[in-house]
DNA sequence: CAGTGGCGTTGCAGTGAGTGCAACACTCAT
DNA sequence: ATGAGTGTTGCACTCACTGCAACGCCACTG
């Protein structure tokens, strides 16, 4: 809509890949140099971007720091977070929550293991959409046509012989996990790790999130893992009551 | 210097304190309505700020994405995180790492106590500037005029009796740590915590980064947590060597 | 249910902000 | 020295951005 912020804005994500200098980037957007110049300089005022000391530009601090306040205003996490600690307390495991926004599904929360051999994952990350166990309770919940919509734009790699292949095996895996209320990922992303979760739900019914308990096949085995899905639903629900307002936050017990 | 995308990045800390509908926006930044719609549409379609089903606005998903690139993308980072994992491995307490950027100090790493009392922070978050011990060796380590110039500019607010007072008695103790080569806050910041601090330099001998151990005075007091000094020297050191590339990178012993 | 106020949204004419060019400054190699 | 490769500046042009006013839409409300 406003070309010189979509020029603007452009520049953020060619960064990420990694630093670039002032040609790269003009070249990259197709423009003048000078205009880069000016669009880089105003980038840089807001503390967007950094200028290392070899003249080339960076993702800044106060991207960094405001992406830290956007997640700390996002109130499910606020609320979630004691749960899952307490989870965590009970079970020993990675826990994780996330949100589905804008066709992605990002990791907003973690807790680690506390088992020596932990898996990798980031706050914030977006996670593996076609084969997360937090993903398909998200997607799950969409309207049809922008689930159906949804499934036809994505990817399906196949990280292991058991991820989800293509659209009609994703949908039909929505479906299924849409009725019983709860999904797994079994070595769908890496061989050897599995999860279960479980949806959280707003005053509405609608899911306005997903949590996760996920632990690697040396740990636990898929059915041990499994045992542990009364408590991740029981904690889903206690978030659900507390964010739809049914129940008032408990004091520190 | 550019004034449409000024505006736009105006925008979002100004979304970051909450909330807020177009006519809110377009009141902050001084515009009509229909020029704050524009703009918001623009970041809407990078994923910048997200509409929620209010119609109010929010910070979006693909800002936390990207400050998750831009916090891989540090090299010091990937290089430090195993020998912050190995710190904590041997003293069970918090492991931070910090960089300074443009008049802030982030922490950019963290490694969780293993002990049941945790102090608060977050990887993003950017520290008390004032009292950090990472904050005092990072701003120690700028040209003179840089940190006095830094120093009058900066808030000192008492986060305890212990706090850094005033510009003066900050660049006093800068001096101090500059020349004794590391740093502690003995609750400067929080009553009952404590932290003592490294430098990790780059091949030029300039600070690039800083790491620190902190813990509560319920587990450890401030002289047993000076005994780890010269352990988080050696790691500091540890990964300075390999960061400036004197030290090649150790196979997984 | 017509009336009213508060929102977000759209089309448009005017103009000033953004653009690209060309020239310049600087730093390295050769 | 000489050159190629950077980043930077000043300037004239013009097109993209701006603000306005009108509109559509919902939620109240008397």
């Amino acid at each position: 809509m406003s070309q010189t912020v979509d020029r603007a804005l452009s520049i953020l994500p060619l960064l990420a890949e990694g630093p670039a200098d002032l040609g790269k980037v003009a070249e990259r957007l197709g423009v003048h140099k000078s205009t880069a110049l000016r669009l880089l300089r105003t980038l840089h005022e807001h503390g967007m971007v950094y200028r290392q000391s070899d003249q080339r530009y960076r993702l800044g601090a106060r991207l960094i720091a405001l992406a830290q306040e956007a997640m700390e205003n996002l109130d499910i996490r606020g609320i979630a977070h004691p749960h899952l600690v307490r989870l965590n307390e009970q079970c020993g495991h990675t826990v994780h929550l996330a949100v589905y926004e804008e066709d992605e599904v990002l990791y907003i929360d973690k807790v680690e293991s506390r088992y020596p051999v932990r898996m990798y994952s980031r706050i914030g990350k977006p996670v593996a959409i076609t084969v997360a166990a937090v993903a398909k309770l998200l997607l799950a919940d969409l309207p049809e046509h922008e689930r159906r919509a949804l499934a036809e734009q994505l990817d399906y790699p196949l990280y292991t012989s058991r991820s989800t292949p293509n659209a009609p095996a994703f949908l039909r895996e929505l479906d299924k996990v849409r009725e019983q209320g709860w999904a797994t990922d079994l070595g769908g992303h890496e061989e050897s790790i599995n999860c279960v979760a479980a949806p959280i739900r707003g005053a509405d019914g609608r899911v306005v999130a997903a949590m996760s308990v996920s632990a690697p096949n040396v740990v636990v085995t898929a059915d041990e893992l499994l045992t542990l899905l009364p408590l991740v639903r029981r904690t889903a629900d206690a978030i659900s009551g507390e964010y739809s307002g049914r129940t008032p936050a408990k004091d520190t017990p």
